[in-house]
DNA sequence: GATGAATGAGACTTCATTCAT
DNA sequence: GATGAATGAAGTCTCATTCAT
C-alpha cells in the first residue's frame, strides 16, 4: 500500500515533470522532489530513469484505450461521419498529450530500444489506434454504410495519420504556419477522406 | 574557404553523429572527433550547440526541396495518381531521414524554442510539403483533373500525413507492428485517398 | 537454531560472493539475495557490513587450523623434508583462498582497524602460522633432526612467506610471469630452504 | 607543459590520499581537491578513476627500479651476505610502500583485471624484483661466491617473499604480534637463508 | 527475529562552454 | 581561425543503514 502510493507518486510527478520540461530536462532529482520522496526511492521501484519514463508513457494509455473503447458501440448509429469526427476528435487529444513524450524517447536511440524491449511486446503500441480505428470501420463496412471496395486498413491510417499529424503540427511550427489551424479540422479532414467511400454520393455534400 | 570548410565538415560530422546516437546522444567531443577538428571549432562556427542541431535540421531540407521543386512540372501530365504516387515515395524518404532528428528536438523543449526563433522565420518548416502539394494540387484541379469540390488543403495535408506515419511507425513499432509494411504502400494510400476526388469514378478501379 | 541458521547462510552467502566480487564488490544487497535473507536480516545478526567482513575472514581459518593441528604429530616421523613439503602444499591452499579477502580488508584502513579492534585481540590472525610451523621445526631441532644452531623461527617465517608469496604472484601476475609456476614448488621450495640446516650434508642431495 | 603539469599533480595527489585512505577510500573529489585542480580534469588525463589507481602504482615503481639498479655493480665486492641485507632493507622499503595499494587492487577483481589489461603487458609487474635478484645470485654464482648446485631462482624468491611477508604483517597484525619484529631482520634472515648456499661452512658462523 | 521500502549522502562520470596560446 | 586543457555544474545511480510493520 505504502508501496504502491510511492510507486503512482513517482509516476505522477514524472509525467508532470515530463510535460513541462520534456523527456530531456526530466531528472531524478526533481522528480523526486515533485513527488515528495526521496531520489534513491526511484530505484526502489523502477530499474532505471529509463524505465520510469516508460511507465511515463505507460500512463498516457488510458487516454488512448477510452477513445477506442467506445468505438464498438457506435457501429451502425448516428451517422459514419459523425462517429469518425467524435474519434479524430480524440485522437486529437490523445496525441497532443503523448506527443511530446514520445518524441523524447524517439531522439534517444537508447530509450528507443528499451521501449522496444521492455513495453511494446506487451502490446501496448502506437499501431493500437490504427487495429481499433480499421475494426469499426470494417464493422460499418459489413452494414453496407462503407463502400465494399473500401481499404478499411488504409482509411483507419489515414485517419490516425492526420491527428498525429495535426498534433506534431501544433508542437513544431509556429502557430500562424499549421495550415489547418482555425478551421473545423474533425468536420474538414473527415469530410475529405470520406468523399470516395460512402454508399451514396449524396450524403457527401454537406 | 578554409573556414567554410571546416563549419562543412562539422555539419557532416555532426549529421552522421546524429544519425547514430540521436540528437541527445550527440556530444561536441563527439562531433569535433568524427569531424577531424577540435572541440573548441565548434564555437567558432556556430554559438551553442543547439545551434548545430539546428543546422543539422537544415541539412535534410535539400531532399525535401527536391521533392517538392519537381512537382510544378508534373502538372497536366501522366496521371494524378501516378504523379502523387511519386510524392508519396519521395516524402517517404525525406521524413524517415528527418524524424529522428526533429523528434530529438521536439522532446526537448529548449531546443524546440530555439528552432522557433532561430530557423521559423526563415520559412524553412514541416510545413512546407503541405503548401508545395496543395500547390500541385490546386493547379490540376484547375486543369479538371481534380474534382472542383475537393479542398486540396486538406488533400495535401493527409498526403503529407500519412508519409509522416509511416515513417513514424518504421520508427517507433516493432517492425511486423506496423499495419501496412509490406504492401505497395504509395499505391495503396493513394488510391484511397483520391477515391472521392477525381473526376470520373471510372478512373478508380486499378 | 533458525536464528543460527540465518546468521550461517547469511555468512556463507558473503564467503561467496567476496570470492566473486571481492570484499569491494560485495553488498548487502547482493549477500541477502544469495542467502535468501532480507538485507534487514543482515543487521539483526552483526552489526556491521564491516562485522560480516571479518566473520568471511573467520570462516576461513578452519583451514589453516587443520594445517597447524596436523604438524605435531609429524614430529619425528617420515623425515623433516617430507613433512615440510605437506605444510607448504597445504599454506598454499589456505593463503590462495583467504588472500583475495585479506588483500580487500588490507586496502580499505578502515575495515583494517576494525579487524584490529574485533578479531586480532581473539588470537586469530596471520601470524599463527609461524607460531605453529616454528613449534613443529623446534621439536625436530630436540631430536636432533635440524642442526641445533638453526633460527627455527626465521625458518618457519620463511616457509610461510614462500606460500604466501606464491599465492600472491598467483592472483597478482600474468599466469605465465610467476617465476616459479610451474616447477614442483613445495620440493624445490623446501629443498633451497632446508639446505644449511639439515644434520647431515649427505641427505641434502636429492 | 601546464599539461603534464597537471597530470603529475594529479597523480601526487592521488598517492597521497592513498597513503592517508587506502585505494577505497580514494575519491576523485578528495584528489582533486589535494591537486587543486577541478574534478572533471581528472579525465582529461585518465580514461578512469582506476586508470588513475594504476599510475598510483607505478609512481611506486621507481623505488623498487632503484634496488635493482644497484645490484649488478654489487657482484663480486664486499660480501654476498652483506649485498644481499642491503638489497633487503631495500626491498622493505618499496614493500612496505606499495603493499597498501596493491591489497587495494588485489581487493577489486575490476581493478585487478584493469592491472592486468594495462600495466602487466609493459612487464611492469610484482614479478621483477624475482628476476632483478636471481641474476644477481647468478653472477655471484659464476664467480664462486655462490654453490654451483644452489637454485638461485628459488633463494631470491624466498628473499623476496620474506620481504613482502614482513610489510604484510606490519600491516596487518597488532605490532606486537610480528614475530620477527624488533630483530634485526635484514641480518637474521639473510643468515637463515645462505646457511647452505655458501661455499665454505667457515663462513657460516657469525 | 524478519522484512524491505525509504533514505540521504556521496561516488563517478559526462558535458557544454571558455580561454590562453 | 584553431586548439584542447580546464572547468564546474549537473546527472544517474549505488549503498549501508534504519525502522515501521
Amino acid at each position: 500500500m505504502g508501496t504502491d502510493d510511492t510507486r503512482a507518486q513517482l509516476i505522477a510527478a514524472a509525467v508532470e515533470v515530463v510535460r513541462t520540461k520534456g523527456v530531456t530536462g526530466m531528472t531524478t532529482k526533481e522528480v523526486a522532489l515533485a513527488a515528495g520522496r526521496s531520489e534513491g526511492s526511484i530505484y526502489n521501484h523502477f530499474t532505471d530513469k529509463i524505465d520510469l519514463v516508460n511507465h511515463v508513457l505507460d500512463a498516457h494509455l488510458p487516454t488512448l484505450l477510452a477513445v477506442l473503447a467506445a468505438l464498438p458501440q457506435r457501429v451502425g448509429r448516428a451517422t459514419v461521419r459523425a462517429n469518425l469526427e467524435r474519434v479524430v476528435n480524440a485522437l486529437l487529444t490523445f496525441h497532443a498529450e503523448i506527443l511530446p513524450v514520445l518524441s523524447g524517447v524517439m531522439g534517444d536511440p537508447e530509450m528507443l530500444a528499451r521501449l522496444h524491449a521492455d513495453f511494446l511486446p506487451l502490446d501496448k503500441g502506437p499501431h493500437r489506434p490504427h487495429h481499433g480505428v480499421a475494426d469499426y470501420l470494417r464493422a460499418e463496412q459489413a452494414l453496407g454504410r462503407i463502400r465494399p471496395d473500401t481499404d478499411c486498413q488504409s482509411l483507419s491510417f489515414l485517419i490516425n495519420a492526420a491527428c498525429h499529424e495535426y498534433a506534431f503540427l501544433d508542437l513544431m511550427v509556429l502557430p500562424d504556419r499549421n495550415p489547418l489551424a482555425g478551421k473545423r479540422f474533425a468536420a474538414t479532414i473527415v469530410r475529405t477522406l470520406l468523399a470516395g467511400h460512402e454508399p451514396a454520393r449524396l450524403t457527401q455534400e454537406t
